[in-house]
DNA sequence: GTTAGCACTCACTCAAAGAGAGTGCTAATA
DNA sequence: TATTAGCACTCTCTTTGAGTGAGTGCTAAC
């Protein structure tokens, strides 16, 4: 257990390092005068610290810097919410003003907004798409072979594949099938339709219609709809802002993470609601040893929405990232559930 | 005008630099086969060619350098197509093995591949979603105050726009709006529809319907299809490969330039066909004052449908690069309007 | 016209020296 | 006993100066 001029110590030191990216001194640090201690006391409680993994030095007579243990005790323990100015509260506010309709703008200029003012890389999630249900469905042929499905979603989201359609086909089938698919298959989730176009195969139609079972596999096929997270980044090159990325190769690696970011699992499919963080080598890639990753989700309820991360090295400012994140993820749950579902509030 | 063999010690300079990057002496140019003339008098040539302009040196007593003006004289009278293996020729083809049919991923492998054999950056712009022809269109109503409108294009691609309804709408408006559109509508180019939906407005709305006049307006509104091209990258990150980049400051600025590259008129809206290529601040822009851009536009006939860039230092190797979009520029001609024209060849 | 020779220039590397900020340890102090 | 002052020491960073190597321009010889 920690005494609490080794907390002291410890917060005063992360926050510094935070500040000036510098490792932080004995002498500096008994400048500040929240630390009425001489520099001799502040070395032997910054060894014991060292001792116990909270901090490191980057040289045996530098000053200190914190570990990712350090970090991570700085997060669960001493992060006292900072206070976002009405200026910015209401920056985040304007996402919302134009009353649009359309969520991927929102979501588009949140990612915006939220990099702008943090001064970090942001990434938002788009809504997962196979959470919305089907609204219509629909069929435009193209040619002989090949046709177009279109299913718009209640959320006005339109999602539409090109399919080949088998051999010696009438418009009168395709008809046929749009009109079964309407009639059946409204309101189901997306992510449930090739099963659910699979047992309207079985049931309706094996007893029916060899062909039209023909096209209907066809069209399963192209329906399954994949779990493509549409991402939106903020800021992407934020991150080369920060002293920690002037070497070409560790930008060109963390780039290089960012556009891999939705096939990497975990980053966004969180089990746990709320603000999320992750320091340096808990991102479990080689590429992020130096950063910190910060998740918020947004839903309402249980159901959870989306989510936002900000990228930025691990010394990046926790206090107010956190705090953004709260605000923004509460907005964004109540707007965007307003336009979704209709909810006030 | 040049003499042959100053003609020879030009080119021999730009190849040799393009490959190596290091300044290139008079010394280490005797040595090559291809020229033999002595240290001494190559430096005379050299001397000669500075003073017209073709090379630069980096201070005073370093190799010489191609300067822009010596890079487009190579261009414009050297370039001497590069033999490209047939195993590289297969892997071009290769985009067309799976005889897809969805432009969109055409293009995306494209970029992607044409990125990994030059081992530069690849853009290329989307087909110009305005060229195609409404092939049918629907309206599908989500709330009591909003619908989603759909184009289907010939080429199968799906437009779609959230508008407005006005108050007071029934169903049998909306009905009719679509009914009105698709009978009038069908084969008309995506760019023309706001004005010829005017032009439906007046004609046949004005002595007919306050309330779809209207509401025509709404939609007008949301279909304006404006000129943004989708872009698709390949090997973003090749571009920092390159040694000129290796400072992060340049890096930085040259992202910065690729992410608005669809913003910038005149990168991909070319008037020429065939192979443009921009040296430096031919690209009009501060960022790119160190690379060359190498666009080529595909097309059939007049009809361009569309181009790629690839961006490189100015020290690129023009040679292959012009080469290899040759061959895809041709290929993508021929693929493409096959997929949408039914062409065959 | 071409080339050999020579003096000169500049970037780059390396080592040595000095400044600056930090540490650990010990002894004095409150 | 907990805290602090003092001191020797360590390590990085910057500066300086010498040495090396690749290059040049010019002149004179071929």
């Amino acid at each position: 257990m920690l005494t609490n001029r080794q907390l002291l110590i410890l917060q005063v030191t992360v926050d510094d390092f935070i500040e000036t990216a510098q490792p932080v001194g004995s002498r500096q640090l008994s400048k500040k005068e929240e630390v009425p201690f001489s520099p001799a006391t502040i070395r032997n409680e910054m060894a014991d610290l060292e001792e116990m993994g909270f901090l490191e030095k980057t040289h045996t007579s530098s000053g200190r810097v914190p570990s990712q243990k350090g970090y991570r005790y700085y997060v669960d323990n001493m992060l006292t919410p900072q206070r976002i100015s009405q200026n910015e509260i209401k920056q985040i506010r304007s996402i919302f003003e134009e009353r649009k309709v359309e969520t991927e703008q929102i979501i588009r200029k949140s990612a915006e907004i939220i990099s702008e003012l943090t001064n970090y890389t942001s990434i938002m999630l788009g809504l997962d798409v196979r959470k919305h249900r089907v609204k219509r469905f629909s069929i435009v042929p193209l040619s002989s072979d090949s046709a177009v499905a279109i299913i718009v979603t209640d959320s006005g989201h339109v999602e539409n594949r090109i399919f080949s359609i088998p051999e010696n086909f009438h418009a009168s089938d395709i008809e046929r099938m749009i009109n079964l698919i309407n009639e059946r298959l409204v309101g189901v989730y997306l992510h449930e339709l090739p099963a659910m176009l699979e047992t309207v195969t079985t049931t309706v139609l094996h007893q029916n219609n060899g062909r039209l079972n023909h096209l209907f596999g066809s069209l399963n096929q192209a329906l399954t709809i994949e779990h493509e997270d549409k991402v939106y980044y903020g800021g992407k090159l934020q991150i080369l802002n920060q002293p920690e990325f002037n070497d070409v190769e560790k930008a060109r690696s963390i780039m290089n993470w960012m556009d891999h970011v939705n096939q990497i699992p975990g980053i966004f499919h969180l089990d746990k609601k709320g603000i999320q963080i992750r320091i340096g080598s808990e991102n479990n890639d080689l590429a992020m040893e130096s950063c910190s990753v910060i998740t918020a989700s947004y839903g309402i309820g249980k159901e959870q929405m989306g989510s936002i991360a900000i990228i930025g090295p691990t010394r990046m400012d926790y206090r107010r990232v956190v705090s953004l994140l709260d605000i923004m993820s509460g907005d964004l749950s109540r707007e965007l559930s307003r336009i979704l579902h209709g909810h006030h509030g």
